[in-house]
RNA sequence: GGCCCGUUCGUCUAUCGGUUAGGACACCAGGUUUUCAACCUGGGAAGAGGGGUUCGACUCCCCUACGGGCUGCCA
C-alpha cells in the first residue's frame, strides 16, 4: 500500500454468543453496527461465539439469524463460527508465547482456587499471579499448562472509548488472562481479538459490559503488534424498573416483538432512537437513520424499554409503508405468531381494504382485529357491543337504508348522500346511523369508516349483509 | 471488597458555561369526529444530594447516595 486513503473502509460486527433467543439488547447493538457500517458504505460481519461447547446450540445460532433476517439487518458473506477458528487461536497464541509476551503456566485449578482463598483472607487483590510467568522454561514440568497473557503490572492502558471517552485503567487490576485453556481450546478473550483483526474490524461496537474486557485485549493487540479498532461501548438496555433486562420484565427475545405484531421498520426506528439521538428526531426512515448515525450521538446512560413508545412508532410506520409490503409483512407475522394463515378471499380483501386500515392500526394484531369486515364471511354474527347496536329502531332503519343502496352509484359522494337522507328523514345524526350500519356490515364496533367499508366489499356484497342483520 | 461506567420531566432525549431547560411518547382538560386510530388547543411534569471552580453552572472538579459492569481454564 502506498498511500492512506482518508477515509479506511469501515467494518463492523455483531458477534453474539448462540445459548438462546436473540436478546433485545443485542438486537440493538446489532443494528448499531450495521446502522453505522451501511451509512458508510462498509462491511457488516456476523460471527458466531460458540466457543463454549456447553452452552452452544445451533437452535440459538438459528434463532438469532431468524431475527437479524426479520429486523431486516443482512450481513457481508457468511456468519463465521468463532469455535471453527479455534487452530488459528491457537496458533496466535503459540505466538504471543515465541514473542515473550505470554508464558506457560502449570498452576492448577487448586493451586489457584487457593491463592484467592489466601488473598481475600488478607484483603489482598484476589487477581491470580501466577508463579510460572518468569519460570525459566527448562523448570517446566511434563504436566497439562494454560498460556498466559504475560500483562504489564505497572502502568496504565487507556481505552480511547467513542462513547465512553477516555478510560483508564490501573495494570495492577488486570490480571495475567488465559488465552489458551490447558485442553488446547481458546477462550473467548483471545478468541474476539484474533478474530477481530482477522476479519478486518475497524469499529467494535458493543456492550459496555465488556468496557474492562476491552482493557485486557488491547493487550493482546500490542502483544501481537496489531491496530486497535475503534472501541465503542454501548449502555446496556434495562427494564421499565431500571434494572437490567431480563426475562421478568416480559419480552426479551426479539421473536416475541415478531410474535407481538410490531413492524419490523418501527422496531429498527424504535431500537436507533433507544440511547441513541439525532437532535429531535422521532420518526425516521432506514435511509435517514443510516445517513445520520454516529458513535457521537450515542448516550452513555442505560435506557429502559417503552412499549407505549415503541407502540407510537410503529403506528407511524404501518401508516406510511406500501400496502404489499405490509400484507407480506402481515402474513409473516400471523406465522411466527402460529396462527392460521389467509385463504385467497381473505387476502384479496385484506389487499383492497388495506388503504384504510393501514393508518388506524399500531401493531397488526390490531389491524387484523379492524379488518374482520373483510376477513369474515356472511353471514356475519355481531358480537356483544355490535348486536347491542342493531336494536329494533335502528333495523328498521337500516331496512328503509337497503333499497336506497341498492340504487345508488357506488361512488363515496353518493353513499354519503344516501345515508345522510335516511338519517334526516328520521331527524337523526350520522352517528345514530352509522353504529347501526357498522355493526350490520362487519358484526364488529371497531372500524374503519362505514364508507369505506361499503365502498372495498361492493354494492352487492353490502346490500347481502345488511339483509342479514335486518331479517 | 477492588477497579470501571452511569444519574435532565413517568419514559426516550436536546443542551456541549449565559435558554422562560426544548422536543417526543405517556398522562390530564377541552375541541373535532360515524366507532377506532388520527388530528387540533391547552396543561401539569426534570438537572440525585452536598461541596467547590467561575461574573455566571444541567454543563467543569471533588465527595456522597443510588444503579450497572468487570473482577472465571463463561461469553
Amino acid at each position: 500500500m502506498t498511500s492512506t486513503p482518508s477515509t479506511p473502509p469501515v467494518v463492523t460486527r455483531f458477534a453474539p454468543s448462540p445459548t438462546g433467543y436473540l436478546h433485545i439488547g443485542g438486537a440493538r447493538t446489532a443494528l448499531f453496527n450495521w446502522l453505522y457500517a451501511r451509512g458508510r458504505g462498509g462491511k457488516f460481519l456476523l460471527r458466531i461465539e460458540d466457543t463454549d461447547r456447553e452452552r452452544s446450540t445451533p437452535e440459538a445460532t438459528a434463532a438469532i439469524l431468524k431475527g437479524l433476517t426479520w429486523l431486516g439487518l443482512d450481513w457481508d458473506g457468511e456468519a463465521v463460527s468463532q469455535f471453527g477458528r479455534k487452530d488459528r487461536h491457537a496458533e496466535v497464541a503459540r505466538e504471543m508465547l515465541a514473542r515473550g509476551a505470554a508464558y506457560k503456566c502449570f498452576s492448577t485449578q487448586d493451586e489457584i482456587a487457593a491463592f484467592r482463598a489466601e488473598a481475600e483472607a488478607e484483603k489482598r487483590s484476589t487477581l491470580f499471579q501466577s508463579p510460572w510467568r518468569d519460570a525459566d522454561p527448562a523448570t517446566h514440568p511434563d504436566a497439562p499448562f494454560v498460556i498466559r497473557l504475560k500483562a504489564p503490572r505497572t502502568g496504565s492502558t487507556v481505552i480511547a472509548d467513542s462513547v465512553q471517552g477516555d478510560v483508564t485503567f490501573g495494570n495492577d487490576q488486570l490480571d495475567d488472562m488465559v488465552m489458551l485453556r490447558s485442553d488446547g481450546t481458546p477462550t473467548y478473550m483471545l478468541a474476539v481479538v484474533v478474530d477481530d483483526h482477522d476479519m478486518g474490524v475497524t469499529h467494535v461496537i458493543r456492550g459496555d459490559d465488556h468496557l474492562t474486557n476491552a482493557a485486557r485485549q488491547v493487550q493482546i493487540y500490542h502483544g501481537m503488534g496489531w491496530d486497535v479498532p475503534v472501541f465503542a461501548h454501548i449502555p446496556l438496555i434495562h427494564g421499565p424498573d431500571g434494572k437490567k433486562l431480563s426475562k421478568r420484565h416480559g419480552a426479551v427475545g426479539l421473536e416475541e416483538y415478531q410474535a407481538m405484531g410490531y413492524p419490523a421498520a418501527g422496531m429498527r426506528n424504535y431500537l436507533a432512537r433507544l440511547g441513541w439521538s439525532h437532535g429531535d428526531s422521532e420518526f425516521f426512515s432506514d435511509a435517514e437513520a443510516r445517513e445520520w448515525f454516529d458513535l457521537s450521538g450515542i448516550g452513555r446512560a442505560p435506557a429502559r424499554l417503552d412499549f407505549k413508545k415503541l407502540e407510537n412508532l410503529c403506528g407511524q410506520h404501518i401508516a406510511v409503508a406500501e400496502d404489499a409490503a405490509l400484507q407480506a409483512e402481515i402474513e409473516a407475522y400471523l406465522e411466527a405468531a402460529g396462527l392460521p394463515g389467509l385463504d385467497a378471499a381473505q387476502r384479496t380483501g385484506l389487499v383492497r381494504a388495506m388503504y384504510c386500515l393501514k393508518e388506524r392500526a399500531k401493531t397488526f394484531p390490531e389491524l387484523l382485529e379492524k379488518a374482520h369486515f373483510v376477513l369474515g364471511s356472511r353471514p356475519f354474527e355481531p358480537d356483544a357491543a355490535a348486536a347491542k347496536a342493531l336494536d329494533t329502531v335502528s333495523r328498521g332503519i337500516l331496512t328503509e337504508l337497503t333499497p336506497q343502496l341498492q340504487n345508488a352509484s357506488w361512488t363515496r359522494e353518493a353513499l354519503e348522500a344516501k345515508v345522510a337522507e335516511t338519517a334526516a328523514a328520521h331527524g337523526i345524526g350520522l352517528g345514530k346511523i352509522a353504529g347501526p350500519l357498522r355493526a350490520a356490515l362487519a358484526g364488529r364496533t371497531v372500524t374503519p369508516s362505514v364508507f369505506d367499508m361499503m365502498l372495498v366489499i361492493g354494492q352487492d356484497e353490502t346490500v347481502a349483509r345488511l339483509s342479514d342483520a335486518t331479517r
